[in-house]
DNA sequence: TGATTTTTATACTATCTCGCATAATATAAA
DNA sequence: TTTATATTATGCGAGATAGTATAAAAATCA
């Protein structure tokens, strides 16, 4: 798992001042591949397999990239899958911070919150994804410190985010005086967990939502 | 992930019937290891990286036993892992069914649970292990419809003993009117879930015992 | 003793794996 | 055009990997 520093030119567009400019053409063969979507890609393979059992030959042919150009985008296969892994990091975020940050009443904003993670989770065509930072957690890529500092910092993410949320709540009135917005964040990401992993395992939408359904019960009206 | 058939003969020893009799001595050379502990070593090893991640080599080496002695007494890496597995299950079984077969006040029942819980995810010199089924879910080997069924019945286990649990502390007035065994078991399910990934991820002991502790008091005051 | 049985030890094969070297290709600049 | 640049395409090479074939070793039985 530890490679050669080799530096991975994050490619950008040159000018981010024009805004719709005739794309100030680079200067030799152009791409053949769209970097976001070949990270898309990578990321599904990593999701469905895991660090270990995705072999570069697997993302070559995912992404349509050959190993060279694999290569030269994203860096070897550690830098790929941590780079999947922000990638994923930001989506999901991206999709949840809307609702974390609105002023629903908790009930409400805990039920889109885990909506939309099963909607992560249960994404993919040849089976349920479940969630990449428990996936990792679970691999042996937590042995790389690196990737166990990301993983540590998305338990912490979500942890914070459930915390300010019971907090808010409580502060509106919403929750019982005795209610504890730290116990019950980490009671809303032990929720987030179980159904990641038994998503994985299968475990049809139904039953999950049932999980989450009669967690959020608990929790809102938790003495 | 498939293989052939290939009969596995579970060694037993031939006579079940004298007790410390001086061993009816099998026929040919005798073994060089003790298949008990060389599962035990095996099933290390696939705690630490995973299905995938761990070779034959790997498990040739922790064993002691040369490649075709493995095959002759396993099967192949498949039959191996999920031997493997069983032999986690049985061990973890056995070490909580008296607890949770006890008669203590609920409170204790949970805390003494967890702390086993504990034990068994943060042993291993090299790192804490986490929980078999969970690595198992999260792995490309959940795949395989076989271990897939295995991961679903340990779920569907752990989560009937902590219903089990739950009803019968309601019949006996530890909890509310309102109490709902079955929420409160999955609660109690996804809080074994989020320590057994945490820990894998080398959160230490001190955090995963207030989590565990936070949620017990939830759960067991819960309307 | 010699034959039989069971396990161990060695080594082999065919395949996969990662990473990279080299050459071909497609564009912009001169 | 020619040159410079950036990417793609091909394929090599050292090493790992799963599984097995074959021979040696260590015991019991006759």
């Amino acid at each position: 798992m530890v490679q050669k520093p080799k530096k991975t030119s994050t490619i950008k567009a040159p000018s981010a001042t024009s805004d719709a400019a005739a794309a100030p053409r680079r200067r030799g063969r152009p791409r053949a591949y769209e970097p976001d979507v070949a990270l898309a890609k990578a990321l599904d393979l990593f999701r469905k397999d895991g660090f270990a059992a995705t072999s570069l030959d697997d993302l070559s042919a995912a992404t349509g990239m050959n190993r060279p150009s694999l290569y030269g985008a994203f860096g070897d296969k550690r830098e790929l899958y941590i780079k999947s892994y922000q990638r994923y990091r930001d989506d999901a975020r991206a999709a949840m911070i809307s609702v974390f940050r609105s002023e629903e009443p908790i009930r409400e904003r805990l039920k889109r919150i885990y909506a939309i993670a099963l909607d992560i989770y249960l994404s993919g065509e040849a089976g349920p994804r479940g969630c990449f930072t428990v996936m990792t957690a679970a691999s042996e890529a937590v042995a790389d410190p690196d990737i166990r500092t990301m993983v540590l910092d998305g338990f912490v993410e979500l942890d914070k985010a459930f915390i300010t949320c019971f907090r808010r709540a409580k502060e509106k009135g919403e929750l019982s005086e005795s209610a504890d917005p730290l116990v019950l964040g980490h009671l809303a990401s032990a929720t987030i967990h179980t159904v990641a992993i038994r998503a994985r395992a299968r475990v049809p939408r139904k039953e999950l939502e049932a999980i989450v359904d009669g967690a959020i019960d608990v929790m809102c009206r938790a003495a």
